[in-house]
DNA sequence: ATGCCGGGTCCTACCCGA
């Protein structure tokens, strides 16, 4: 089973970049963020016809996730467990495929907005954790994929690229990302490449590619039965040197078969 | 310290991203 995350900051724009990537790989299920649109203006049809069907969490301008299948999926959530009405943005959408569940995620960046910002990002990780537990005491395998903006450790982005107070790599972030691996997740890209870099996104300023000032923060963690099926993971860098490229790049990750 | 670039939208000046 290949599983893959894509936030493409706008799908309206990234459209031809999916499709040829799509064709190229061929996941079984890929997860993307930062549509920024609403579902009736998701480019359905130019992935339809090459075998993908689409679940849309859509909005407009800002945010928006979706799931790309070639295989049958069931919807199971359009918004995280556990967050108040009250929020309406499209951060979270997961289904049901092949016997497991796959959430995919674009967590709050958590530097807008001042205090409340930094708070709500913590909320969600907050929450994100309980949904991992719960699913862990239902003895649900699931894979949890998507742009978490944190950087897990200072391994995890280029010196310099950030500042020790950013929000993707203060130690409130950190820690909520830690209580996921403790819960018994596994970081599926640090589990098979412990030392390189990995990273996922280069800003679009001051020549980030060029210089690989890079960060990762977009992660897939993988509920303990689905960890030892692990076979691959790893980000396309590729992606971020071709034209007009969005500046996150795709995270592919494979699991073997489930044991007969 | 700020802007850089590149999306978006109440359409063109401003918000947001990470």
């Amino acid at each position: 089973m290949r599983l893959a995350t894509w936030n493409v900051n706008s799908i309206r724009q990234r459209e031809p970049h999916v499709a040829r990537w799509l064709e190229r790989v061929r996941p079984d299920i890929l997860l993307l963020q930062e549509i920024k649109c609403e579902a009736a203006h998701f480019p359905e049809l130019s992935f339809a016809s090459l075998g993908y069907r689409a679940e849309i969490v859509g909005q407009k301008a800002y945010n928006g996730v979706a799931v790309l299948a070639r295989i049958p999926v069931e919807v199971t959530h359009r918004a995280l467990p556990g967050l108040p009405d009250t929020d309406t943005q499209a951060r979270y959408i997961e289904v049901r495929a092949a016997g497991i569940l796959v959430g995919g995620l674009y967590l709050p960046n958590g530097n807008s907005g001042g205090a409340d910002g930094f708070a709500a990002k913590l909320r969600w990780l907050d929450r994100l954790g309980d949904h991992a537990a719960a699913m862990l005491d239902a003895q649900t395998d699931f894979a949890l994929l998507g742009d978490y903006n944190v950087c897990p450790t200072d391994a995890d982005f280029a010196p310099g690229a950030l500042a020790p107070t950013d929000a993707l790599v203060r130690p409130e972030s950190r820690a909520r990302f830690r209580r996921l691996l403790w819960l018994g997740l596994t970081d599926a890209v640090r589990a098979l490449h412990p030392a390189a870099p990995n990273y996922t996104f280069w800003d679009y300023q001051s020549a980030a590619w060029e210089r690989d000032s890079g960060l990762r923060i977009d992660h897939a963690l993988l509920s303990p039965v689905l960890a030892e099926r692990l076979t691959a993971a790893a980000p396309d860098r590729a992606e971020r040197g071709r034209a007009q490229p969005s500046d996150h790049v795709p995270l592919v990750v494979d699991l073997a078969d489930p044991p007969a």
